[in-house]
DNA sequence: TATCCAAGGTAAGTT
DNA sequence: AACTTACCTTGGATA
């Protein structure tokens, strides 16, 4: 096992774990005390959170256990990691340690409920989750609360993922597109997926029989990209955006799920124009266009956590 | 204890 | 194209 530390201050701008993993954009990560994200920044912030990646193109060949945790500060604190491998570079990717936040934060506009969510949760910055599990995550997420998506997603991994050892513990990492194709949608049904059971298997199926890859979204422009994945069952605009963002990097999608539309009606009445794509369009002007999407995360769990 | 309700929406069927 | 409706499941609210 490899072990190392980042130091925050190497970074352009601060950092903060627990509200990059815990803010309902990722549900790859687990904590390692088992928390289910219930109860929002409830506990000491220091906790282990646990991933399992698969193969990432120019960073590694294999599938890569990794434990991390984040000690003191969101600015002047270091990051704990445990692997198999050298996870610098995974981490630096996987939770976007390469943006310049404050650069990001300097380009939002003005406004009095942004500024208040970025004072809240001051460190918190997107995740660029594989393509594959994120997909499937978000297709999971219609109609369902946090919490739950990530019990669907733990039991997917624990049911179908292979065992990673690390250090003698035992991970799971998600199933791969062939491993949830050749399940049937009663036995998905049986994880408590719901409707949403025939859409993760159609949508692996899609994918494992190379008829379509989501990744494939990623040389289009935005617009056509999110039409492009709408191909995948159980897909729709608002998951859509949601993968661009999430794993993608297409930092001005902003999805419209029922948290920022509440906030349109409340905040920017103005920006609903009746369809989901033009509707899009405005307050993606709104919240600043090219960062759009991070504004749009720090709203998200704000407002989640409570906050007006 | 029983019933009701809403949760990060999408697909399919009608106008 | 815009508008309705059904859809699994379950924790928490209400009676």
């Amino acid at each position: 096992m490899e072990r190392g530390a980042i130091d925050v201050r190497a970074l352009d701008g601060p950092f903060d774990l627990q509200a990059t993993v815990e803010s309902g954009q990722s549900y790859l990560w687990n904590r390692a005390d088992g928390g289910t994200y219930e109860t929002l920044h409830a506990h000491g912030g220091d906790e282990w959170y646990e991933t399992v990646v698969d193969p990432i193109p120019g960073l590694t060949t294999e599938r890569v256990p990794i434990r991390v945790r984040q000690e003191g500060g969101v600015d002047d604190g270091t990051l704990q990691w445990e692997s198999s491998t050298d996870a610098v570079p995974l981490l630096e990717h996987l939770l976007r340690l390469d943006d310049d936040l404050d650069a990001i934060l300097d380009a939002t506009p003005d406004l009095p409920l942004l500024e208040r969510a970025y004072d809240a949760y001051e460190g918190m910055r997107l995740t660029r989750d594989p393509v594959f599990p994120c997909l499937i995550s978000f297709i999971c997420s219609a109609q369902m609360r946090v919490a739950r998506i990530h019990g669907m997603q733990r039991r997917l991994r624990e049911t179908y993922g292979d065992v990673v050892e690390l250090d003698g513990a035992q991970y799971h990492a998600f199933p791969t597109p062939d491993q949830l194709a050749e399940r049937t949608e009663s036995e998905l049904r049986e994880l408590s997926l719901g409707y949403r059971a025939p859409y993760v298997q159609r949508t692996a199926e899609m994918i494992a029989s190379r008829e379509a890859h989501p990744a494939e979204a990623a040389d289009l422009p935005y617009e056509e990209a999110r039409e492009s994945l709408t191909r995948f069952v159980g897909v729709g605009d608002k998951v859509a955006d949601c993968v661009l963002l999430f794993s993608l990097g297409f930092l001005e999608a902003v999805p419209l799920d029922t948290w920022i539309r509440t906030t349109i009606e409340e905040y920017y009445p103005d920006c609903d124009r009746g369809s989901y794509a033009a509707t899009s369009r405005a307050i993606r002007d709104r919240l600043g266009g090219e960062y759009a999407g991070y504004a749009q995360t720090y709203v998200f769990y704000y407002l989640r956590a409570g906050g007006e």
